[in-house]
DNA sequence: TCGAATAGTTTCACTATTGAACTATATAGC
DNA sequence: GCTATATAGTTCAATAGTGAAACTATTCGA
């Protein structure tokens, strides 16, 4: 492929990734529970399917300081949605962990996303929802094997 | 295909953007000129790829209030990053505009930008990365379509 | 054992966002 | 023309998320 055909394919990647994440953002925050934020509901999903996770790991995986996540933990532990609980060996680290009313909003949350996902869904046919999200998902394993890599290199 | 399937290709879609987003802003701010954030350099850009635009024009493509627009319009224009034009005819509108400054920012950018996604263009193929693109775009198509019919009914 | 690394919190300043109230202007119906 | 109403944009107060720096508590390593 040559520069300028890279370009173009660039400003439309942006362009698309641009609208895509605006609108869907949007369309989601409408769906989401009164109480939860659409961050809150990532952070609670995250937890609800990895089990035992600490800020620290989340911080990795939400590419943000660690004070960020000690606001949003907060802000859900408040609303009793997650708690903390301290690892017994290492009394440095707190695991974060859904209680039951957390995981029940993320799961009522996640089955009204997929009821407007699958209208989407309907514009392509299998073989192209299949190979969009192969490709989307080496995208997004390129981008992770990237930050592990600048990570050796410092350390 | 099958709800199972269904379900699955959703779970596997939001944990891949999940995964893009959060990767992809986060490298994304690392190359942003000291004068910007993201959504700025997002209104900036469009302004000007999209010559004379108005607040409210903003605000539907960027899904957010005309308050938001404001105030990032407002420490934009503080930067002298942009400018107000007020329309001659119908003096309740005024047209946003890029100066050469935030023209120059966005262009400087975006070429920092192009450099960086071009890494992770390498992973695919040609055919790839188009195949990839034309469904992204259907996508946000879909996304501005519904937005528009649902408009059209409340109207 | 002491100094360095690590986990997490606090605080501060800032950006983005919503929603409601508000100003100013334009327009449509009577 | 006059008056309702709609529209464009701003202001204000409240909230969430963020980074950076300072801080506490704990663990680890030389």
């Amino acid at each position: 492929m040559d520069t300028e055909q890279l370009s173009k394919l660039i400003d439309r990647y942006l362009e698309a990734s641009f609208t895509v994440n605006r609108r869907l953002s949007a369309l989601t925050r409408d769906l989401l529970p009164d109480e939860l934020t659409l961050d809150q509901s990532f952070a609670l999903r995250y937890l609800r399917e990895n089990g035992c996770t600490t800020s620290s790991e989340l911080a990795e995986v939400f590419c943000v300081g660690k004070s960020s996540i000690t606001a949003i933990v907060t802000r859900l532990s408040d609303k009793k949605l997650i708690e903390r609980v301290p690892d017994e060996k290492d009394r440095r680290v707190t695991y974060l962990k859904a209680t039951s009313e957390g995981e029940r909003l993320t799961r009522q949350f996640d089955s009204r996303l997929e009821e407007l996902l699958c209208q989407y869904l309907s514009h392509f046919t299998d073989d192209e929802a299949f190979g969009f999200i192969e490709l989307y998902e080496r995208l997004a394993a390129a981008l992770v094997q990237a930050r592990e890599r600048s990570e050796s290199e410092e350390g």
